[in-house]
DNA sequence: TAAAGCGCTGTAACCGATTCCTTAAAATAC
DNA sequence: GTATTTTAAGGAATCGGTTACAGCGCTTTA
């Protein structure tokens, strides 16, 4: 208090320096040991010290700086998400997820968006590193099997060696452990869906087949398709990127074409709104001219009561998930690699089926 | 290279300790001086020299740790965001107007989700603290000039002393900087466009009336439909809280009850989603039945088409003036409090209109 | 030719905590 | 009453950087 006004006189309007524990000593009359024993509830402190300790601390606000712990005690309390599109509703929610059980652990995070581009990843990458986090929850920009920026990333992720959980997007051959989605069984059952509700040409909107997440959607789709005797038209596969205007733009280049599946499969959210933009202005309408089931739930259009099937998991839970197996991980550094799959759901609304 | 493989050796799967400048000043064969001077380009450091150590810092993968970094130069490169609730697309948005700028700063983001929880805000400004962040972006969950936590918050808020901009809800006699919108006057406008769309009973779902935020918005609407020549009956105000279930509650029972206004406004985007869904439950028809407007965009309604009359404000240029007005607070600590007014625009749909 | 200045580098103190080690007093055992 | 253990607290090293200061060799200037 009487500290703390002095300082406010000396640098008024400046950086305040805050009390430290040095100074807590000398104000309590005992040494840095003894009050960073109080701190952390280690060693023998007697109690009417503790007491004394307790009383100046509460008095002048005394908060320990986490750079000082985190350097000598070698490690932070930070974990890092790297994100590829934070105003996409499904990294809210697995964001949301996420805040939900550091909250409980007392964890603080680290928050990056990649914005889908490689170099903002390994930038990222390297500004995580040097906090020195604890862990890294990670949904990546690009394949890590696959890319060209791939083995530069690969190669930075396995110099931070740190404990690191995958999200969302798959690669193939990764050490690290995930919670993933099951995106091939999902798609294929999209495709049964589509088939049970009496379509016969199907068609998709795939996401980005550069990732692993958009060949499996594609992949199980197909096969899905396949497994009903029907088959895939390669006219009917419409090769996207997983984002809005694309899906956009491919759906209008269908219906001005004239010809188009009965049923489609679009392949995350971002390109069903896409789709479902089209189809509005192209005056087409679902359940009449043509079929639709979207992998991702899009909350909006159930409160809307449009109906809009789909296969979709918990986004949310995906996070809760992701960082106590993070968690694990740290516990247990030696502890086999660990995947988890968020298991899908299917919601049927109608609009798999045309019915007009 | 050599040293990392000695070091993977040592203990295999354990965390690895990372190069320090020591070693790299050891490897270089200079001190550990030097090695500062050429991370930070400063003071003079010999060509010949300075490749040598750089050399040495590719060949092993230096990075210097942030928590020394900060505990030696007494700042942090990292800003604090504290938001009410991250699955909220306003602050989606918001976020990514946030981490671009960071990007280009080369600052870092600890993020902290506080679910609307005055409790969990006062934890994330205690951890806040002790990361010594270097400024703060927050848009609180009370409201700090009544609330019962505020006196508690701000007395908090004060003790931390560090470059603050409050975001999105205000509160009266703030010393901080702050970035807002137009509540008042957005919501006059709404009035205005429901009276000129032929409207003569108006209504209005709040928003949480303990924040300044919804009160602004109820007493701007109060004031425009009074303006109109008009007046806001008491039974045509419906006391929400700015979420969507409440709106939803409240919307049917309007509409069980038989009477309601001719046109609505709701308060923002969740509460606007709330009115829409029981719209969708009780049968009612949008343009037939009542007319409406809100506050804030739904981007979706506009892919779909679906009309939705609304006045709103670009939340992503939010996210990047706050970070922005936030660094030029930390670069002048001095500089009188400055206020931004995200301007408001006015998106009409049809929406506010009843043609049938 | 001596003093001053410049370019370059190293030594050592410091930032704010933790923790090992030591010492001393108090409590307990024999 | 002495030996041993337990409790309590301080001193000092340490974590990984930054930076003030000193020193040295060489060039420039009076």
């Amino acid at each position: 208090m009487h500290l703390n006004h002095m300082w406010n006189q000396l640098h008024t309007r400046r950086w305040i320096t805050l009390i430290t524990i040095k100074d807590v000593a000398q104000l309590a009359g005992v040494s840095k040991a003894t009050v960073s024993r109080v701190l952390n509830n280690s060693g023998y402190v007697n109690e009417a010290t503790r007491q004394k300790v307790e009383v100046v601390m509460k008095e002048h606000q005394y908060i320990p700086s986490a750079s000082a712990v985190s350097l000598s005690r070698q490690e932070t309390s930070t974990i890092g998400v790297l994100v590829p599109e934070i105003d996409n509703m499904f990294y809210g929610d697995m964001l949301h997820g996420i805040t939900e059980v550091a909250d409980q652990k007392e964890l603080s995070l680290i928050f990056f968006d990649t914005q889908d581009n490689g170099e903002k990843e390994a930038r990222a990458l390297r500004t995580l590193s040097q906090q020195r986090v604890r862990g890294l929850i990670l949904a990546p920009a690009v394949d890590y099997s696959n890319d060209a920026m791939a083995s530069n990333l690969r190669k930075q992720l396995n110099a931070l060696n740190i404990p690191l959980v995958i999200v969302d997007r798959d690669s193939d051959n990764m050490p690290w452990d995930g919670v993933f989605y099951e995106n091939y069984q999902s798609s294929y059952q999209a495709a049964i869906e589509l088939y049970k509700a009496g379509n016969r040409r199907l068609g998709v909107i795939t996401g980005d087949l550069k990732l692993k997440i958009g060949r499996d959607r594609l992949e199980g789709f197909r096969q899905g398709v396949l497994d009903c005797g029907l088959n895939l038209r390669e006219e009917d596969i419409f090769e996207g990127d997983f984002l809005t205007p694309r899906a956009y733009e491919l759906s209008k280049a269908m219906f001005h074409s004239g010809d188009w599946p009965q049923a489609i499969y679009t392949s995350n959210n971002s390109t069903s709104l896409g789709f479902l933009k089209a189809t509005h202005e192209c005056g087409i309408e679902i359940g009449r001219d043509i079929a639709v089931i979207g992998n991702d739930r899009i909350a909006i259009l159930d409160m809307l009561g449009i109906p809009f099937s789909c296969v979709y998991r918990d986004n949310h839970e995906m996070g809760r998930v992701a960082l106590r197996m993070l968690l694990e991980r740290i516990e247990n550094p030696d502890r086999p690699r660990n995947i988890y799959m968020i298991p899908y759901s299917v919601q049927l609304s109608g609009s798999e089926r045309i019915t007009k």
